[in-house]
DNA sequence: AAATAATTTTAGTTTTGTCTAAAATAAATT
DNA sequence: AATTTATTTTAGACAAAACTAAAATTATTT
């Protein structure tokens, strides 16, 4: 089936956002589409009909697999273009996300098995998100050390170094476990504590010790 | 400034039918477009208010000077593309139509010029077409026999080997001079004969040994 | 638990690009 | 030259995707 460039970027913008969430809500997606609540609302309707969302009306809503598949053919070309500017035509990394968001809605599947040929098949992108294949499976990111952890990226905790009941304490009482997802709001070089952002909850501070014992893997670049 | 899709395929179109027109007509337009001449009498009027056409009502219609700047820029789209997915990806020549269709609207000027020179500026497109260059200039196809020119290309009469009283006064008769406009409607192998049609007239053939007299230009795949 | 606030949805418009049907104009024919 | 035919334009409607303002629902506070 074939969509409008105007559901694409709705259902690209769900599965961005359902990804830290699980559900999604009205006013989250009006404002990263930079629309108003009552044209989401009207959106979301339609991709109901179309059976590529799961919503219920004043319940928010997420994708169904179906959708979660659309939106994965959409990453899919997102990222391959983006692999195509950088490498192929010498964009910098930083000047070609706005192009991309043109490109990625060119519709031919044969261009893009084409293109990812021509790329030699690759698993990154220019800013190491993972591409998806042409099933949507794509490579998870490997573990790092949080203090590595560049920032604007959604990633989820998946382990812990070292442990001692002094450690898990603390984690216990800053409501960090195994598959809290958080982000890097900033760094500071003074003693470097970094301060991270976990969804529900405001920002707060953690020290470089406590960010170097934590590993997480990127889930997304929520940019 | 910047375009919708719509209006730029009726600019593109428009440039292709005034080629061998001079004027162009509002059904004609809608036939080349599979749309309603209704349609476009709408649209003249948009693109009329936008400066991209002289138009009066009743009267025909063809780009300005601003319009046919912006047709070129469209058609140096498409044709680089062309070349990229042949080259580079390696479609059939006969595969890149509809993608190019797609890819020539996107916006990005630098985009086409980075894609211009990973292409090492190519000047011609795999269908033989000239690619217009980044002021719109592109090279003018060689002169070649009219028997040699393939069917649907429209060319131009350029030259006429060995003149003579009879042949000028064949010329004249089936109403060929230089600068006239013409195609290729079939061409017969049993006595190489050719049918050519001259826009206005009704399609007639010509003789293999006048068609090797008579030298053309391509000026354009009206494809 | 009631009242207030925030979120979400509905109802009614707008814009872009299309359509049909009818009217206006131009071209062709007798 | 008058009439018929073809072409082009107008008028009014529609679908997609957005908007504003108001109503409905849910969440939060006191």
């Amino acid at each position: 089936m074939n969509f409008s460039v105007s559901e694409e970027n709705y259902i690209k913008s769900i599965y961005h956002l359902q990804r830290s969430d699980g559900m999604v809500s009205t006013n989250e997606l009006a404002s990263l589409l930079q629309t108003k609540p009552a044209s989401v609302t009207d959106m979301l309707k339609k991709l109901k009909t179309k059976k590529l969302l799961q919503y219920e009306k004043y319940q928010g809503f997420k994708l169904s697999e179906q959708g979660k598949k659309v939106a994965l053919t959409i990453i899919r070309k997102h990222r391959l273009w983006e692999f195509f500017l950088v490498n192929k035509l010498a964009f910098g990394w930083d000047q070609v996300h706005e192009i991309a968001e043109e490109l990625e809605h060119i519709s031919s599947p044969l261009l893009i098995e084409k293109l990812d040929a021509f790329l030699h098949f690759p698993k990154f992108d220019p800013h190491g998100d993972p591409i998806p294949d042409s099933n949507g499976k794509m490579e998870t990111s490997k573990q790092i050390s949080l203090i590595d952890l560049a920032t604007d990226k959604m990633a989820e905790v998946s382990a812990v170094g070292r442990q001692s009941t002094e450690l898990l304490e603390l984690l216990r009482h800053k409501k960090i476990g195994i598959g809290t997802l958080l982000e890097v709001v900033r760094k500071f070089n003074f003693d470097n504590s970094i301060e991270i952002k976990i969804k529900g909850l405001s920002a707060f501070s953690i020290s470089e010790q406590l960010a170097q014992t934590l590993f997480v893997k990127i889930v997304y670049d929520a940019k």
